[in-house]
DNA sequence: AACGATCCCAACCGCTTGTTA
DNA sequence: ATAACAAGCGGTTGGGATCGT
C-alpha cells in the first residue's frame, strides 16, 4: 500500500502558474512567512494549489534571492568539480552557488554542462587541454565548502560513482598529500565519463587523488573494486585510516555509527548533509 | 511560410529522510 | 518501537520556444 497522496489532486490546479496565483504567494509569503507548513499554507493563501506545488513554485521561483540563467565561466567550473566529487547531489552543489536553486543547476547541467564536460573529455582524450580544477574557485565563504556542517573545504576531480544508488553509504577521506597512492587507472577504465578524462589530460587525476577520495564504503563489501577504481589502495583501511585527516559522511547518523565502531579514522569527520 | 527536430525549463512524481505523537 | 505525516530531494516529463531545412 502506497502512501496517500499529499492533496487531492482531482481538486487543485495543476500546470504553469499564473502571474495572480504567483503574486498571491509571493504577498502572503511576505506577510506571513512559510510558517512551516506547506500543506496548510495553501488554503491559507487562497490558492487552489497543492502545498508541495507552492512549495516547489517559491523556492524554484518566487524567492527574491533567486538568480535565472547567466551562469558564469567560475560557476560552470564549479558546478563541474562538484559533480566530479559527489555526483548529482544537486542541493549540495546548489547550496555553494548563491541564487541558484537545486532545480535551475540540475537543468542547467543536463542541459548544457552535461554536453559541455563530454565535449571536453572528447577534447581531452585526443590530448586537448580541458584543465578541471584541483581547487575549483572560490566564489564566496559560503561556497567554500562541500559540507553543509563545519569541516575542510578541499575538492577534488575524482571519479564519481557511476550510479546515483551508489552514493548511498559515501564516505569520503582527505587523504594526507604524504599518502602514497596505488597507480592512476587508464581513463578507459574510468567508464569515460567527462570527469574521467578531463581529469587525467590536466595531470588532475592523480593530484586530486592526492588529496580527496570518496569512497563507496569504508570497511568491507566487497562492491567497493567495482564501485571505486582505486580499491588497492584501500585495502586494509582500517589500518590506513589512521594516516587521513579528515573524512566525509552521508549523514550524522552513518558518522555517528562509524564513530562508535572504530571505524572512523582519527582527526576531522563532517557529514555531507 | 510550414514543418519537424531540438533545446530549455517549470512542474510533477515518487522515493527518502526527519520529526512527532 | 513504530506509524503517520511533512519536507526534501533527484529523476523525469510536458510543452513552449527556437532553430534548421
Amino acid at each position: 500500500m502506497g502512501r496517500a497522496p499529499c492533496c487531492d489532486k482531482a481538486r487543485v490546479k495543476r500546470g504553469p502558474w499564473s502571474p495572480e496565483e504567483d503574486e498571491q504567494l509571493r504577498s502572503y509569503v511576505r506577510r506571513h512567512g512559510i510558517g512551516g507548513n506547506w500543506i496548510a499554507l495553501p488554503q491559507k493563501a487562497g490558492l487552489n494549489r497543492c502545498g508541495k506545488s507552492c512549495r516547489l513554485r517559491w523556492l524554484n521561483y518566487l524567492r527574491p534571492d533567486i538568480k535565472h540563467g547567466g551562469y558564469t565561466e567560475q560557476e560552470d567550473q564549479l558546478i563541474l568539480s562538484l559533480y566530479s566529487s559527489i555526483g548529482s547531489r544537486w542541493s549540495i552543489i546548489a547550496s555553494k552557488l548563491p541564487g541558484r536553486t537545486d532545480n535551475d543547476v540540475k537543468n542547467y547541467w543536463n542541459t548544457k554542462l552535461k554536453k559541455k564536460a563530454a565535449a571536453a573529455a572528447v577534447v581531452g582524450a585526443t590530448g586537448g587541454a580541458f584543465a578541471a580544477p584541483a581547487t575549483p574557485p572560490a566564489l564566496s565563504p559560503a561556497s567554500s565548502s562541500v559540507t553543509s556542517s563545519s569541516g575542510d573545504a578541499r575538492f577534488a576531480a575524482y571519479p564519481p560513482q557511476p550510479q546515483a544508488q551508489q552514493h548511498q553509504g559515501l564516505i569520503r577521506f582527505d587523504a594526507p598529500r604524504s599518502t602514497e597512492l596505488a597507480p592512476v587507472p587508464p581513463v578507459a577504465q574510468l567508464g569515460g565519463a567527462a570527469w574521467a578524462s578531463s581529469s587525467a589530460a590536466a595531470g588532475g587525476a592523480v593530484a586530486a587523488l592526492d588529496d580527496d577520495v570518496f569512497l563507496p564504503d569504508l570497511v568491507g563489501g566487497g562492491a567497493v573494486e567495482q564501485l571505486f577504481p582505486y580499491g588497492d589502495f584501500y585495502a586494509g583501511l582500517q589500518d590506513r585510516a589512521l594516516e587521513l585527516s579528515a573524512c566525509y559522511f552521508p549523514n550524522m547518523a552513518e558518522m555517528w555509527g562509524a564513530a562508535a565502531s572504530d571505524a572512523k579514522p582519527q582527526g576531522l569527520c563532517n557529514t555531507l548533509t
